[in-house]
DNA sequence: TATTGTTATACTCTATAACTATA
DNA sequence: TATAGTTATAGAGTATAACAATA
């Protein structure tokens, strides 16, 4: 027994209780709404640079079918841009416009708004401890 | 300056990094698959007992159309029901049906299979502050 | 053949707006 | 009036299935 029964339902709390914070997020109104959806590609994008629509696909876990509708939408907006793959003709490389770049940042303050004031109220030594769990986290999604 | 710059960078990467977690989870395929918005539904009506659709919509950040939709779609499914308040006409009682337990328990043991692998890959001490997060993230999320 | 991407169709969850019924 | 719920409409994200283009 590797895992105790506490500890398988700790994580399913833990996504219980992100998915209704990633809610509760969403319904914060900007200039300009992001979905999560949106704000993880443009993450990866400005993080990684340019990637094409199956790269995408499995680092989000969806079809390439979905994220290319999503990336479709996005481009549509103006945030992302489609270029060729200098040698593979399959393959669409997607970056980050300019827009998409200062839109993410506008947004993201509007978030970090609320979530400062949130994160004040926990003790310093919480909020390290969430801190650390971020890492954790990633480390749980690259499971096969 | 309560929140350094490096806190909220590492929040909006807890979401991004949570979105992705839940959109693999998701992914996991079950003899009944269930949507995160449908297991933290489930959870909240087990936990909490019977509630309205108005508290539901409050506890999950969305909009109270939006929860009569979805509890609609659950209830058609038989995984809840309904049952008129006692005293209050307005108001409609949501309860977890036998086979809402019951799918729950099953749809939750598949994806705590892929958790408890990945989890398994993790130190003690790391799985100890993963539990530890899910108590602080529930804190933030009720955050006004 | 295998991979990349597109098109077509459908379902879930979400939102806004306008409505009815009850307190 | 205020609150609880419903109905109608729309948009985003997801899936499956079938297809075309390129490697």
């Amino acid at each position: 027994m590797n895992t105790t029964p506490k500890l398988e339902a700790a994580v399913t709390d833990l996504l219980v209780a992100t998915g209704q914070l990633l809610r509760r997020l969403r319904a914060i109104s900007n200039t300009r709404k992001l979905t999560w959806s949106q704000v993880a590609i443009m993450a990866r994008l400005e993080e990684v640079g340019p990637m094409t629509i199956a790269d995408l696909a499995r680092a989000e876990a969806v079809k390439p079918q979905s994220m290319g509708g999503t990336l479709a939408a996005m481009e549509e907006e103006g945030l992302v841009e489609r270029r060729p793959h200098p040698t593979d003709g399959r393959q669409i490389l997607f970056t980050l416009t300019a827009d998409g770049r200062e839109t993410r940042r506008k947004v993201g303050l509007a978030k970090q708004e609320w979530l400062s004031a949130a994160f004040a109220k926990l003790k310093p030594a919480e909020q390290q401890t969430l801190i650390s769990a971020v890492e954790l986290i990633r480390k749980i999604s690259d499971h096969e």
